[in-house]
DNA sequence: CTAATATATGGTCATTTTGACCACAAGTAA
DNA sequence: TTACTTGTGGTCAAAATGACCATATATTAG
């Protein structure tokens, strides 16, 4: 990288959109805003804003994400920068989308000073999102979709405790495909990752299951043995 | 900070950075370029620069890196945005680093105008690189040995006709790990992604191995299926 | 209470894949 | 000739997979 700017070489604007999924009820979700304020008032859109001058990236998106919705404390990553020259109207702004992982039930959502509402949308039925949203949504499903399967991620969308069935109706949900409820259970169990609780399902109309814990200490003590996740 | 900054300019500047992949004679390599001005002057550092305003970040990441050594033409994709507040000393720049992979044919370099040399080094060699670069090459080189193993991405670092054991030593040698001549091959056969050539290796003073091509028809119309690669 | 129903949980079995090894062929060099 | 290197194909036991099946446990309708 050389030191000097070209005179011509600069961009307006860096921004943060972020692209959070939940799930409840069988059902994979993303979250909206319907902005306040700027070019797209009125609309919902992917919550972002900003960059700060002393504030690294990955801060920035906890940041807003936090001020926009009252989320906070979830699984992020960075997903992806999109620089298309002509993905926002009025002037070259570059964003970053980052990808995020929320237990839908633990929050309650808290529209922030930007943002007039925030609500959870099943991702197969978004449309009509504004400037590039529709790419970074159909990259970060693509990749939601890829790491799901080698990374254990998945329990980041699930409450603390959870039975087996739910755990398979979420990777249902994220691969759009149907799995064989015992084969799946067998592989689950050969890797170890999940602690049993002491505990049952209450309030079910059914046999109960018994309540699982994804142990995050195991798992890291597997993959520095060079154990991957695959399923 | 003083003056408090306007919402939609606190980035001094964004700026790319390249790294590139090389693999000759079993060894690992990354290109690096020998600063000819700016703050890192003299240093090897990774081939970068900055965005024009009408242009794509992709496309400013093949711009520099054509213009700086001559390289064009290879596989390219977006790694990550890098953007401690710290990462570069008088301002704030945030980078978008790219990861390429480049034929041993395309070798050879033309250092362009701001870089005053252009030279491979041995991955595990490289050392004392300028801001943040060690860690984008450590988080480079995290993702190389990730992607190798579920994309058939290997081959773009290999001539375009290859033997079975050139193959190998690639994945031995991105994966630091040894593998088994027969199961390799059982394993690419039963993939039926390569394309046996008509022809054989020439000038070895040995039994002269067949020559194979990936077939990336045969990998898109797998993919579609839902057929995975992995290794 | 009993039967129907829904889910939990565990098991079978043929087939495929894996990992570790082995044997020999083909070509070069001394 | 022999030694050496690499290519190519094979064996075999162990492990993993995919498609089913069987039974246990809880709830609710009658």
């Amino acid at each position: 990288m050389t030191a000097k700017p070209a005179p011509d070489s600069v961009i307006d604007a860096l921004s943060i959109d972020c692209l959070v999924f939940g799930f409840k009820d069988g059902r994979l979700d993303i979250l909206l805003i319907k902005h306040g304020e700027g070019i797209s008032e009125g609309r919902w859109a992917l919550p972002g804003g900003w960059i700060n001058y002393g504030e690294s990236i990955d801060d920035a998106a906890k940041r807003l994400l936090h001020s926009l919705t009252g989320i906070s404390n979830i699984y992020l990553e960075q997903l992806k920068a999109f620089g298309h020259p002509d993905r926002y109207p009025t002037k070259r702004v570059v964003t970053i989308a980052y990808f995020a992982l929320v237990k839908e039930e633990h929050y309650s959502l808290i529209p922030g000073f930007t943002a007039s509402d925030a609500k959870w949308f099943s991702v197969h039925e978004v449309s009509d999102l504004p400037y590039d949203h529709p790419l970074i949504l159909k990259y970060g499903y693509q990749h939601l979709k890829h790491k799901v399967r080698h990374e254990p991620i998945g329990f980041n969308l699930l409450p603390e405790k959870f039975t087996l069935l739910q755990l398979q109706e979420l990777y249902e949900a994220v691969l759009e495909t149907t799995l064989d409820k015992s084969n799946f259970r067998r592989k689950l169990a050969k890797m170890k990752l999940l602690k049993k609780c002491d505990e049952k399902q209450k309030d079910v109309s059914h046999r109960a299951a018994g309540l699982y814990k994804f142990d995050k200490r195991i798992y890291v003590t597997l993959k520095n043995r060079g154990i991957a996740f695959e399923l």
